[in-house]
This record gives C-alpha cells, sequence and structure tokens, in this order.
RNA sequence: GGUCCCAUAGCUCAACUGGAUAGAGCAACGGUUUUCUAAACCGUAGGUCGCAGGUUCGAGUCCUGCUGGGACUACCA
C-alpha cells in the first residue's frame, strides 16, 4: 500500500518540473475540508513566485497533469488557488482491504524503532492518598507509554517514589504521638488514607502550637520554627538518617501500609510500572558528581562553602547543587540518578518525566547542568509537562479540604456507571463479574477519556458532573459504539468475503475508509507530541462517522449481499480501530453495554 | 522585581503547527425508534479567536506592546 502524501509528492514533483522546471520545492498539502470534494489538497500560493502564473492557474496546471499522468489519480478542482484531489475509489478499497483483517491497525512492531526509551510517572509521595493531580498524572503517563510503545519503542515504565523526607516523617511523628497504635487492621482504614490522616493531624497539632507561641509574643515566622513538633519532626529525620532502629521500623510499617494501598489505586486505575525507584534509595546520589563538575570548572564554590553553578547566561539563575554543610538538595539527587539510569540501562536513548508544569523550571535547570557536565543525552531528556487540575470552585487545596480524592473519585463514578448501566436495562442478563467489570470499564473509561481528551500541556477543569456524564464526547459514547458494532456483527454467522469489483463507496464510506487511513499518522503524531488528546480527538471523529454511517445505511439488512459484507467488513474494522485507539489511551472495550 | 505558561460560543474543549466559510460536546429549543443497541442520529440558535499594532499572498496560530489569570523564582521536595 502506497502512501498518499508520497504518491502526490513524486507526481507533483514531477508535474512541477515538466510543468515550469521547478526542482526540490516542499509541497504544502492538506485534508480537504468537508464542504469541498476531494481526498487532499494541495496548496499552491507559495508555488506562484516560480510558476510566475496565478494560483489558480497553477493548481489547474497541476491537476491536470495529474490526472492524466497518475493513474491512482480521479479528479481534482480548484477553489481559490486550493487544488483539490480525488484519488480513485479503488485506491481507497484497495486500502481498506488490505488492513481490514488486521488487528494490529495503527501499530508498529513492538521494539521495532530499536529505541529505548524510560519514561517515568507517578512518582507519588508516601504521607498521602492519591488524589485528583496525581490522577492526570498516572493517566498521561501510562498512556503515552503505550502510545510510545505503539510506535516500536521498548519503553520502560518507571516509578520514582518520594519515601523520605521530612513529610514522612510528619505523619510517622503524628501517628506516634496521638495514633494509639491504630493500624489499617484496626480501624479498617485503607493503609495510604490511614497515613494521610496522620500528616494531617500533624498540621493541627503544627497550627496550635504556631498559635500558642505567636500568642507569647513570637511572630509567626519565629513560632514556625520553633514549634516543639517541627523540630522533633527535624530530629526524627536526623535519626532516619542516621538509621537509628526504632525509626527505621516505624518508617517501614507506615510506609508499607501506603504502598499496600497504593497498590489497589494502581490496580483499580489500571496502571502498571516496569521499574521502582524509591528516594531512600536515591537520595545520597549525586553528591560524587558535584565533586566531578568542580574538578572540570562547571560547578564553583561559593565563599560559605556551598557549591553552585551559574547559568545566568542561558537566561536562568545560579543554582546551589550542595549545601553549606555538604548536604545535597533535590537536584543533586536528579542529577544522580539521572545519570545513574544511562549507566543502568546502557541501551537508553531518551529519558521522559511526567511532572506537573510548576517544576518547568526546574527541569530546565537539570537538562542544562547534564549538558554542562557533558553528557551527551542530556539532549534526550524531556519533561512530558502537564497543568494543573482544577475544580470549579478553584485550585485543590489540602488545607481546606477541597481535594479530590482518587479511590472517592473511582467510587463515585463505578456507582454512576451502576446506576445508568441498570436504569438502560440492556445487560439484565449478565452475572454480577461480568456486571462488576462492566462497570469498572464503562466508569474507568468515562474519567480516562474525560481527562486525556486535554492537551496535556493545559490546565484543565475537573467538573464531577461533566465527568460523569456518559453522553456526547465521552469514553462511554465511544465504547457504545464499539458495543453497538459488536452487536451487529454478532448478529452474522456466515461474515463472507466480498467482492470489491462490484462495491461502489457512498461518501460517509469513504470518510469512514479515509479516516481509518489516517490513524497509523495519528499515532505517530501523538508520539512524537506525547500527546494522548490527538488519539482521543481521532477515536472520537471516527465514532462520530460510524455513528452517522450507521443511522444512513443498512448492514445486516442490506439486501445486496456483497454490500452487506463489505459493510461488515467496514464495521468491524472501525471497531477495531476504536479497541486500538482507546487501548492507546488504556481504556478497554466492552462487547456488550 | 525577573523568567515562563495561558486567554477561542453561556460552560468544557478542538482547529492537522501559517491556509478555504474557526469546529465538537454540554446546556437551550425542535425533530427521529413496530426496522441492525436511542449511552444514538438530524436540525435551530449561539463567535470582534482578551485588546492594539506589526510581519505576509494569507494570522486563532509568528513578532511587539497592553490587560487579565496562573506557575516558578529556597542551602524545600
Amino acid at each position: 500500500m502506497q502512501n498518499v502524501l508520497q504518491i502526490l509528492n513524486i507526481s507533483i514533483s514531477k508535474a512541477l518540473s515538466a510543468l515550469y522546471e521547478i526542482q526540490n520545492i516542499e509541497l504544502s498539502f492538506q485534508k480537504t475540508k468537508p464542504d469541498f470534494e476531494g481526498d487532499i489538497t494541495l496548496v499552491t500560493f507559495n508555488l506562484t513566485k516560480l510558476t510566475k502564473v496565478s494560483p489558480d492557474a497553477t493548481a489547474t496546471a497541476i491537476g491536470e497533469y495529474l490526472k492524466t499522468h497518475e493513474t491512482l489519480i480521479e479528479k481534482y478542482n480548484v477553489v481559490k488557488g486550493f487544488l483539490n484531489i480525488s484519488f480513485k475509489n479503488e485506491f481507497w478499497l484497495n486500502y481498506f482491504c488490505s488492513v481490514k483483517d488486521n488487528l494490529n491497525i495503527g501499530f508498529k512492531t513492538t521494539n521495532s524503532s530499536g529505541k529505548t526509551i524510560m519514561l517515568e510517572y507517578s512518582s507519588p509521595n508516601t504521607n498521602k492518598p492519591l488524589h485528583l493531580g496525581h490522577v492526570r498524572n498516572n493517566l498521561l503517563g501510562y498512556s503515552v507509554a503505550k502510545i510510545l510503545s505503539a510506535n516500536g519503542h521498548k519503553v520502560v515504565k518507571a516509578n520514582l517514589v518520594n519515601d523520605r523526607g521530612i513529610h514522612i516523617c510528619k505523619s510517622m511523628l503524628a501517628w506516634k504521638l496521638n495514633g494509639n497504635g491504630e493500624t489499617p487492621q484496626s480501624s479498617g482504614i485503607k493503609g495510604d488514607h490511614l497515613v494521610g490522616k496522620y500528616y494531617v493531624e500533624f498540621d493541627k497539632l503544627y497550627k496550635s502550637e504556631i498559635i500558642k507561641l505567636v500568642n507569647e509574643g513570637k511572630t509567626k515566622e519565629e513560632a514556625e520554627k520553633l514549634a516543639p513538633i517541627i523540630l522533633e519532626a527535624q530530629q526524627m529525620l536526623l535519626k532516619w538518617e542516621k538509621g537509628d532502629a526504632e525509626v527505621i521500623e516505624l518508617w517501614k510499617t507506615m510506609n508499607g501500609w501506603v504502598y499496600d494501598g497504593f497498590k489497589q489505586t494502581y490496580a483499580n486505575l489500571g496502571v502498571e510500572f516496569d521499574k521502582m525507584y524509591y528516594e531512600s534509595n536515591t537520595y545520597l546520589l549525586g553528591k560524587e558528581i558535584v565533586a566531578d563538575g568542580l574538578n572540570k570548572k562547571v560547578f564553583y564554590k561559593k565563599e560559605n562553602g556551598s557549591v553552585a553553578i551559574d547559568l545566568s547566561n542561558e537566561g536562568l539563575d545560579e543554582k546551589i547543587v550542595l549545601r553549606s554543610d555538604g548536604t545535597s538538595v533535590y537536584i543533586t539527587q536528579d542529577i544522580g540518578t539521572a545519570i545513574e539510569r544511562f549507566k543502568e540501562f546502557p541501551e537508553l536513548n531518551q529519558l521522559i518525566y511526567t511532572v506537573g508544569n510548576e517544576q518547568d523550571y526546574h527541569f530546565k535547570v537539570l537538562f542544562k547542568i547534564l549538558d554542562k557536565l557533558g553528557y551527551a543525552w542530556a539532549k534526550e531528556c524531556y519533561h512530558l509537562s502537564y497543568g494543573m487540575v482544577e475544580l470549579p470552585e478553584g485550585k485543590m487545596k489540602s488545607r481546606e479540604g477541597t481535594v479530590v480524592d482518587a479511590d472517592d473519585l473511582l467510587t463515585e463514578m463505578y456507582n454512576t456507571a451502576a446506576k445508568t448501566t441498570a436504569e438502560l436495562g440492556k445487560v439484565d442478563d449478565f452475572s454480577e463479574g461480568e456486571l462488576n467489570e462492566l462497570y469498572k470499564t464503562i466508569s474507568l473509561g468515562a474519567l480516562k477519556y474525560f481527562i486525556l481528551k486535554v492537551d496535556p500541556k493545559k490546565k484543565m477543569l475537573f467538573n464531577p458532573a461533566e465527568s460523569i456524564d456518559f453522553n456526547g464526547n465521552t469514553g462511554p459514547f465511544i465504547q457504545y459504539t464499539h458495543a453497538r458494532i459488536k452487536s451487529v456483527i454478532r448478529k452474522v454467522e456466515n461474515f463472507k468475503e466480498f467482492d470489491k469489483s462490484k462495491i461502489e463507496i457512498n461518501l460517509i464510506e469513504k470518510e469512514i475508509i479515509k479516516t481509518i487511513y489516517d490513524f497509523e499518522s495519528v499515532v505517530t503524531e501523538a508520539g512524537n507530541l506525547y500527546n494522548p488528546a490527538i488519539i482521543s480527538n481521532y477515536v472520537y471523529e471516527l465514532t462520530k462517522l460510524y455513528n452517522r454511517f450507521y443511522h444512513e445505511h443498512n448492514i445486516i439488512r442490506e439486501e445486496n449481499e456483497t454490500v452487506k459484507n463489505y459493510r461488515l467488513a467496514l464495521s468491524k474494522t472501525c471497531a477495531t480501530v476504536i479497541a486500538n485507539a482507546m487501548n492507546l489511551l488504556g481504556i478497554n472495550v466492552p462487547e456488550r453495554m
């Protein structure tokens, strides 16, 4: 199967050469707008300087040349300098027949690119449960990993767990003070939520101590530094770093609770990882690199003994990479882990960090430092930056209790899916297990699609009422279309080949075939841009087209056997593409719903 | 103060990276089911693409300025 653009590039280059003696010029194509007749459009304005004739005349001349010289082209029309080109139906039909039985449409063979990419996502803290912001991160990371795999890359999904630090000590301390030995088992509270509860508890205690100190005449800033409970948390962190047995024991216990909780949430979200990293193992990395960088004069020592790099020539500021007491800061660790990963995976071509856009600056600095340290792969580090998730009432603030909890959200979506499905009553014969599966599929489909259809770079508004809507541009609408196609196909026992020489493609069928044709390049584009929203928009377009086709034309009711079998094949192929596209978003599609 | 990001229909988002008359969904109104799943389909209405300049054959898209919103700017993570 020849590529449409390749064919046209070659033919039109020949035309330009023959007609105007023009060589090597970049051609500008676009899909023909629906209001005009044609499959693909050549924009001729940029050619007129060389052709020396008007856009319309240029377009007409090229069109005429194509019609007589390129056998695959049926006809053309010219509108205001746009050359709309139509390929023969035979061409589209041949294309369709070449893919109709391929269950992997749009997917390149695994590892065919020879490229290995590590994609880090999720990266939670172990002091509180996952919330809506993490959900976007997880869904985005997982989907991009799928998309990159579909582009033939080998992808290592990595998760760097922030399992240490002052914030973890806060939960630990509050539990020690007020926990009375409470455990997930004794309380029936999911582990990550239990630990989160004590993180909030710490904040309460801390605040009341601050108020007390302020009442005693201290300034707010002083009080924040002097509150006994914060001092104790800092002591606890020091003990942790020294390996104090009791502190380590408590740390392991409470982190264990959190991991049990996360495991459930990850399973419910349907995300997974190939490689787990823990900051308790990596937080010391990078110090030797700093020493090395000092020798290379990439870094310099300041008067107070801290080590820094000056990035003011790059439009950035001075950045401390080691404190004056010799301890590392966050970026020290990031430098170390990046280098470590390229050592661990020598075949690694690219390292992608899925992290919110509030850290744009951090990653600019990080990549610049790696570059200055002389690592050639620094250019292959990429920050997959995404916008914040906001609620109709504004930003999520844990202190004000406006955070949308991931587990609560999933439960709520599940219940809505169950309610709606029961009301429609189409699967009343399902067993309890089948219903449970279906509700999970639909609720997750709704949530994932709702989040992934927005360009990752942009901040998004999460309106709970809209997220559980199952009509219109939603995951369940697309899932429904898939189920509907499958329902039609189930009704036919003898699925027969059709004689393509007897098929006349109608307009909507041609639109569908052209859209199926686009899938491959859409997957490529989504991969190049790390953008699942491109897949979402695409699959929605295809689904809308199919539904229109379904309403306008008979499939199994069609009397002409050849046409019937052709339409069945077209339907089946749509179902495959819908399923494949949704798969790239991490969304399953049901056989019935 | 400095750096960066965002602004498109009442609301939520698109616009193939500079191309034709800026498109969908939701919400509103009207229509479609004895016929393959109505979680669907069709129609009506809704726009000074934040504002003002500039670049060019052509700008929602690029450049400048302004307004409004946000993020970052730690020897925090």
